[in-house]
DNA sequence: TCTGGCTCCGTTAGCGGTAACATACCGTCG
DNA sequence: CGACGGTATGTTACCGCTAACGGAGCCAGA
């Protein structure tokens, strides 16, 4: 930013330029900008007028020093090349535009120290709040959160402690959900495709209640596949060819997301295999994507949009009335089987 | 942020905080904090010592009111869902972090009032740059860009009048381009596909550089559909077979972007239509999701990831040497025939 | 006429940092 | 031994805005 001296045109204006030109008060200029307290119909357009004609941005920087108050929302996400975090972050947003708040977006590429650095870098601006996604962070982030003295939402899941208010589904259940309707449909060679990502709880969790289920019904997995990187619709081709040629008598196949689930039925249906007769599968997240594709995979909807939306309540809520506590809101993601679970 | 009296172990921590807990003057906390001029070695770890056992976080925003710095570079762009944003924030993410900026987003859907909104949120941060896509912008968002004082570079198209710096590609050419390949492998009935938003002025320049291009050739379009809203793979599938039911011998499809080009391409395979004999079928972006299709779309790459870097570069070199001028950076797509053009 | 209560606007004192300058202390050298 | 330069720290004056309060002007009612 140019800093001038003199009458340099393109000096920074301040709200002192505005007063100057329009006769009056800094502070009635602020009153008028702001909308607060009275001010006459006409200084009102008079000094609207010069504000126009100047081009005058006010300074947050300064206002926000000034009264304490910062209008800003962090949202930490992993990934924005998920589609989930978008969606999410469209949830977000459909409340925060009622409320004068505004959502800033941090990504961590799953990387828990760079959530704690991206953390840091947000409460140096001291936002009205703070939405993470996941319970899992760094002790030192989990201090931050905890000393920051403004709503915490943490989303997506609920399976662990929270820090302070969170809105999620619980992954082990959904996990455990879709094994028991496998199991149901009278699969019995089951096999797991997903990320390698050690740092995806959430995945990690879905899986362990998919097993934990299983074992209940006296099974487990015949066989699994990881990758990492690289495109998910391929991957999940690449995937599903290994491991149905490694395990040729596999009668399911379950998929940690959709897109990887998308490609290991677009590679079933060109080899021609019976789907869901000789062999089902199924994913998870319910992406958009999935209604264009030959028939529709089984998946479940993680309720990506209304988490977006309680949390952005919560924080606007709890904005407006500080006396508010915290509060953990569980949804109930639901199964929808698509055509590739056999109906018996 | 809850405000206290006295001795409110979660009143909000200052400078003050941290240099009575070290014993030293604020300044020279201030001065460990950004590891700015001279402090010995003893007293600075003293600092750090306190700063971390308080969970000190510093006040950007009185930092950069004092300073007249802010390490904030915005980005705004239509979208978040279409794919192609995230990947242009990937490359701006990318250059940034080695420069101590830090990109923060805000999105426009497409709407230029929204953007003449944003633009106005985020200029009153006071940031070091700003990046936006695409060059159609409202006069008073124009003059805002014409006053801010900071480097701002418009991305994605350079068809047309810039504010400043620029970087992307010519999509009129662009569309000029895949239309000659596609007379040149001999089809001749083609009909466009794609978005209805009045406000994707790319998508409406490579659809101009394409019909330009085909006038050329003695030939013109002889169907076209356009959709909004929806799954894109769902909608290229409908439009697809609105196309060919309405207009039988059509030998080429032409699709605004490859999510419903993906769309039209599994359809057409569906129906077990001869690809690319009977019909062509051609995208626009180079989506990461075609390599895991049955076949390989033809597309051109836009250059996104390129882009979000060399806009990147532009923003952090004049913010480093302020006597760097504006500059305007064409790129050029390559096209990418894959399988869905047929060789001759 | 005076009081009280409005409306409208100005003054003052910060918010929590940092730039720029001042200062204290030390060793070195002519 | 005093002037000098470098290093390590403190002091002062803001940055641009707003909270809180104060005061002028005006009208109604006693």
């Amino acid at each position: 930013m140019t800093k001038a001296t003199g009458t340099d045109p393109r000096r920074t204006l301040t709200l002192r330029d505005v007063s100057e030109a329009s006769g009056v008060s800094e502070m009635t200029v602020s009153r008028v900008l702001r909308n607060r307290g009275d001010v006459s119909a006409t200084t009102r357009e008079r000094v609207l007028q010069a504000a126009r004609t100047l081009g005058y941005v006010p300074n947050k920087i300064a206002g926000a020093l000034a009264s304490q108050r910062v209008n800003l929302v962090g949202v930490i996400i992993p990934s924005l090349s998920n589609m989930v975090f978008p969606e999410v972050m469209t949830g977000i947003s459909t409340i925060l535009d009622n409320t004068g708040l505004q959502p800033v977006v941090g990504v961590t590429n799953y990387l828990p120290a760079r959530e704690e650095t991206v953390l840091y870098e947000m409460l140096s601006w001291r936002p009205s709040g703070v939405i993470l996604a996941g319970l899992e962070h760094t002790a030192p982030a989990r201090a931050m959160l905890a000393q920051a003295g403004i709503p915490i939402v943490e989303i997506m899941d609920i399976d662990g402690p929270v820090v302070d208010s969170a809105v999620g589904i619980s992954h082990r259940r959904a996990g455990r959900q879709m094994a028991e309707a496998i199991v149901a449909s009278g699969y019995r060679r089951i096999a797991f495709m997903g990320t390698q990502m050690p740092n995806d709880f959430r995945a990690k969790k879905r899986l362990e209640g998919f097993e934990e289920a299983l074992k209940r019904a006296g099974m487990a997995l015949v066989d699994r596949e990881f990758y990492d990187g690289g495109s998910a619709l391929l991957k999940g081709r690449e995937m599903t060819a290994a491991v149905l040629r490694r395990t040729p008598d596999v009668d399911f196949l379950y998929y940690s997301n959709d897109m990887i689930g998308a490609g290991g039925l677009l590679y079933c249906l060109d080899k021609g295999i019976d789907v869901p007769g000789k062999v089902g599968l199924a994913g998870f997240n319910g992406v958009e994507l999935l209604d264009g594709l030959p028939r529709r995979l089984a998946t479940m909807d993680a309720c990506r949009l209304e988490i977006g939306r309680r949390a952005a309540q919560i924080i606007a809520g709890r904005n407006e009335h500080p006396d508010i506590g915290p509060e953990v809101v569980e949804l109930f993601p639901t199964l929808q089987p698509g055509d590739t679970i056999r109906q018996r």
